[in-house]
DNA sequence: ACTATATTTCGTCAGATGACGAAATGAAAA
DNA sequence: TTTTCATTTCGTCATCTGACGAAATATAGT
């Protein structure tokens, strides 16, 4: 049970949910999560520490940065959950939206990222579709 | 996402996930299911709703009672979920505990559930593993 | 129609959760 | 060794959630 709640508590936000569609492919380092998603650092990293106690993501460090991906090695029940977010989520807009924008964001560097995220400090907060 | 985030959101509590293997295999109604989880009835009732709300139970009213049961007609992402909690959560302690009580519990008809249930009144409010 | 009663809705409260910015951490670069 | 800086941890706040009992609702049997 304490298992299975980790996960359905995990799952059970829209940002989780984008991290793991997110990472599924390609892994992502924080700073990139974080441009996606529009939240503070300090929130993703929480959120993250939230899928990875319900072991739905791994990560490794490489240079001064810190990339997230889905786990090597999956319990049954994380597998399925896995595959369960995934079908779910395919089609959906939010989604697809994310992708566009990953696509864009992964291509940099984490080093221009941080960069382009630094010069960005100080802009509208509302603006959530910023172009980089 | 709307769709995924109520299923996620309604599996995310421990109770919730009772309820759904409780109901899986027999129906059961409102008062079975009180008798069973220990909690107010106005707090099943609010269970019930989230659940009912994501699509991963079904009810109707037979007499004074309403019966709880999974539901006939499944989205895909419905059937996938209810099938990983199942398989999850078909060993778990909490589960095995739940199904020798309710065993004992759905062999009575809900009157007479509910005869005892208003004898038990007054009992201590901590004792949960009350002999029925 | 009236009464009894199974379930839901409402109001309230305590505790959990998610957000942020500031400070701490710790690894790489200088 | 010192500095730099990506990420995490901490402290705080507003909102969400789950619990309960009381009141409302609706149905069955008289």
């Amino acid at each position: 049970m304490k298992e299975t709640l980790a996960i359905t508590k995990a799952l059970a936000d829209e940002n989780r949910l984008r991290i793991i569609m997110m990472v599924k492919d390609n892994e992502a380092c924080v700073c990139q999560i974080v441009e996606v998603l529009g939240n503070a650092s300090s929130t993703v990293s929480k959120h993250l520490s939230i899928l990875k106690y319900a072991g739905l993501v791994d990560c490794y460090k490489q240079g001064r940065w810190i990339y997230y991906h889905l786990p090597q090695e999956r319990s049954k029940a994380v597998s399925a959950a896995i595959r369960w977010v995934v079908e779910s989520l395919e089609d959906s807009i939010v989604i697809q939206k994310d992708r566009v924008k990953s696509r864009c964001v992964c291509e940099q560097e984490p080093e221009e990222l941080i960069k382009i995220q630094r010069d960005h400090k100080g802009d509208n907060e509302n603006e959530k579709t910023r172009n980089i």
